[in-house]
RNA sequence: GGAGCGUUGGUCAAGGGGUUAAGACACCUCCCUUUCACGGAGGAAUCACGGGUUCGAUUCCCGUACGCUCUACCA
């Protein structure tokens, strides 16, 4: 068992966006199939047809793109064990279900949805297993004739396992060691539906199987089915052939208890799913990380985080790090309530950790989506929502643009994310820490200075205004001498002048150097903003 | 209700019979910064409770409490 190829699966409901939760599942199975040299496969679960989401197998596809989590097999990617949805190997689970029938470890039930919500009224804790099953109406009570004869006339039915009464059922757990139930306390759940669908239970048994899985990673709240489904690989294809399994530890909202929902996040105010999920329905967006200003790295960074830890200290991981370190006999059994706020701070981390060459792309593609007119950019192309997008240089002596915007180049770009980053918690901080670079402040905090405006420093700013329109060199600190010079002449502080002058270049009490900013946008540029504000002080 | 699983600061957590019980987020103070951040230094704050076992329990055992998950022809 141990030389075998280990092998994992993510199995999905395409029933929607998928939510921390998920991709925390993927992740797991991701690092522990790369760490052994394992493949990971993506089994989409849709056999429950009236759950069926549009759009929603794309959207998984799409985040684990995103998250740079790809599958190795997959309906997408194909695979040697293809089909990979459930609905399309229907034909692979009635036999099983008939095979344990034959062996006196199902039977067939021809209960109706109505009789079995009567039984749940009349019995306070119903459940249909060995205790109730002699008043309802199953193959077990009814007798081979009976039974014979009602699947003759088509009357539907579903399959439901037998369990046997009074039976310890134990496992191992990768996260939990030894856990075990008795089966009286389980009820014979349904393995083959009445439309010849298998639910959950049979379809994963079935499938780990055919498809060689050794090692099943799932959330918590699969662990009360968990011997349903033990039981169910002993009897048909051995224990000894059973994958591994480690059930994960929940992630709870932040406030009070319970598992984290979207609604949590809509209610505090951040988001639950990976990218941006649109409900085909009622066409309402959750919003995802991606768009909230993630990067990708430093979602799943957090992701492994929650319910994880190497014990070292370390926090900050990249893939392969993840991939090397990660060690499921370091997983939590207990949940972890979810936290925005370390969220963000991994994010932080990331942006400043990051190049600036390699925070171009995206950040240009934010200011895009913003619509920050970019002067100088001739053309950003998008191509999809989750691929980079391509930034086409202008052929200069072109466009009328201002004299400023003609010094555009990538390495301009550069050079303002190299200043702002550290300011960024969020790809889409970007927007409001740059857009004075691009263009003028579109509101100018005046307010912040006027009361203390004066003769002296309007003559001041007259006379910088020539000094820079004269002045050739034009490096930062060029202007801050040159700046501290004129105010030693009219005698005054630099220190009353600076805020003045940010506010004229960048419209308010933010941002890097005032001077760094006054180098990057040109002497053009600088002088023409003193000059408005000059303007609007006087009127 | 039943079953299962869990419980170290406000949150995430390391540790695991004898420790000043790491570290991170958040919070507070100070420094740096003639803006705002970043950064740096400090601070406050914790082993759910009760019994054992032991010279000694946060750590091991048993209870209790609390919380969560499941209890569908959903996954």
């Amino acid at each position: 068992m141990n030389d075998k190829k280990v092998r994992v699966r993510f199995a999905p409901s395409p029933t929607g966006g998928l939510h921390l939760g998920g991709v925390r599942t993927v992740l797991f199975n991701y690092l522990f199939a790369k760490q052994n040299g394992g493949d990971f496969i993506v089994r989409i679960e849709d056999t429950d047809q009236t759950r069926f989401v549009e759009g929603a197998e794309e959207y998984i596809f799409e985040t684990l793109k995103w998250c740079g989590l790809q599958p190795d097999e997959s309906p997408l990617h194909g695979g040697a064990y293809a089909p990979y949805r459930q609905s399309e190997r229907k034909e692979n689970y009635r036999q099983y279900a008939e095979q344990l029938v034959k062996d006196g470890k199902a039977y067939y039930a021809f209960d109706t949805a109505e009789e079995l919500d009567a039984k749940r009224k009349e019995i306070a804790n119903f459940q249909y297993n060995h205790a109730t099953r002699v008043g309802l109406k199953n193959s077990l009570i009814l007798g081979e004739e009976e039974t014979q004869k009602l699947l003759a006339e088509n009357v539907p039915h579903v399959i439901r396992i037998n369990l046997p009464d009074n039976e310890e059922v134990k496992f191992t757990d990768m996260i939990r060691g030894e856990v075990s139930f008795n089966t009286t306390q389980v009820d014979d759940k349904v393995l083959l539906k009445a439309d010849g669908m298998p639910t959950y239970h049979l379809a994963v048994v079935v499938d780990d199987y055919l498809m060689k899985i050794t090692h099943a990673f799932r959330g918590e709240e699969w662990l009360p089915s968990a011997p349903v489904h033990i039981l169910l690989w002993q009897w048909l294809f051995g224990l000894e052939n059973m994958p591994q399994w480690a059930h994960l530890p929940l992630i709870l909202k932040p406030d009070g208890n319970g598992k984290l929902s979207k609604r949590d996040g809509d209610r505090l105010g951040f988001p639950t799913f990976a990218m941006d999920w649109k409900d085909p329905k009622s066409d309402e967006v959750a919003t995802g990380f991606r768009e909230r200003g993630f990067l990708p790295e430093a979602f799943v960074n957090m992701l492994a985080a929650l319910g994880w830890n190497d014990g070292s200290g370390q926090e900050i991981f990249t893939m392969e790090e993840l991939v090397a370190k990660f060690n499921i006999d370091r997983v939590h059994k207990g949940g972890a309530k979810f936290d925005y706020e370390k969220a963000k701070w991994y994010n932080h981390e990331w942006i400043k950790k990051t190049n600036s060459e390699d925070l171009i792309k995206p950040v240009a593609k934010i200011l895009y989506e913003h619509q920050i007119p970019i002067l100088g950019v001739k053309k950003i192309t998008i191509i999809n929502q989750s691929e980079a997008i391509t930034i086409e240089k202008p052929n200069n002596n072109l466009e009328p643009f201002k004299p400023l915007y003609f010094q555009f180049e990538l390495a301009w770009i550069k050079q303002i994310i190299d200043l702002i980053k550290d300011r960024c918690t969020l790809l889409t901080d970007f927007v409001n820490q740059s857009s004075f670079f691009f263009h003028t402040p579109d509101t100018i905090s005046i307010n912040e200075f006027r009361s203390k405006w004066d003769e002296k420093k309007q003559l001041f700013f007259n006379e910088l205004v020539r000094t820079y329109e004269l002045s050739i060199l034009w490096e930062a600190t060029d202007l801050e001498t040159s700046f501290k010079e004129s105010a030693a002449a009219h005698n005054l502080k630099p220190g009353e002048l600076m805020l003045p002058l940010r506010i004229m270049l960048v419209g308010g009490k933010f941002g890097p150097g005032v001077f760094d900013i006054a180098a990057i946008i040109g002497k053009e540029a600088t002088v023409e903003r003193i000059k408005h504000v000059l303007k609007l002080l006087t009127a």
